[in-house]
DNA sequence: TCTATGGTTCGAGAAATGTCGAAGTAAAAA
DNA sequence: TTTTTACTTCGACATTTCTCGAACCATAGA
């Protein structure tokens, strides 16, 4: 594995360290678990989010943008609202580092 | 996913979130599945990870107790030296948790 | 027993990170 | 057009993290 590649996944974990960054992570995970089994298109919004955080909301702010300056989010405005949702293809290069037999 | 469970899943990434910490565990990764290929058990001894590192032995010291606290590697002491190797189980969860369809 | 090797422990200092409140912006509602 | 909503930006401060050198410990070899 490359250095720069190194860098770039360091940082991905690194996003994924920190506890309320993880758990926006891990409810849009749900989130999109649950729109897949009903066949929709999955989309959350910021304040859903914060919801169970005990952030403000400067703070989820800041960590949506971590999450997806990591690339594992994407991110699109729609209006006031921000829809995030989990980057399918960060999701396959994670399930492959560790799919590796070790 | 219960809220301690986070906090160890968080603790996982941090762990894996710094390059110098990332680089020694992808070494043992590919050290691991190069002796599997021998049909060797895995060791390997921190001088040996910390080849190629720009930092010195107490800073790989750190650096590996942080990855065995973390859960991600086990070591074992062996004389003078530290045998280090990939926790499967750790590997495990790791799998499960992004074979998840997102 | 002396010495070398492999690693650990202990401050310490610099840098990065997490969170906040106040203020700002842009879209939507009234 | 005023107000509200949804989010962002901007310092700022406290905390954590990273790395280091010096000193230390235990095992192995000479």
């Amino acid at each position: 594995m490359s250095q720069p590649d190194v860098k770039r996944l360091a940082r991905v974990f690194r996003a994924l360290g920190n506890e309320n960054r993880l758990q926006i992570f891990l409810n849009l995970m749900e989130e999109s678990r649950l729109d897949l089994a009903k066949g929709r298109v999955h989309d959350c919004f910021l304040a859903k989010l914060l919801g169970g955080l005990e952030v403000g909301a400067p703070t989820v702010s800041h960590h949506v943008k971590e999450l997806a300056d990591a690339g594992l989010i994407d991110t699109e405005r729609e209006g006031k609202q921000l829809i995030c949702s989990i980057n399918p293809e960060a999701m396959t290069a994670l399930r492959a580092l560790f799919a590796v037999e070790a």
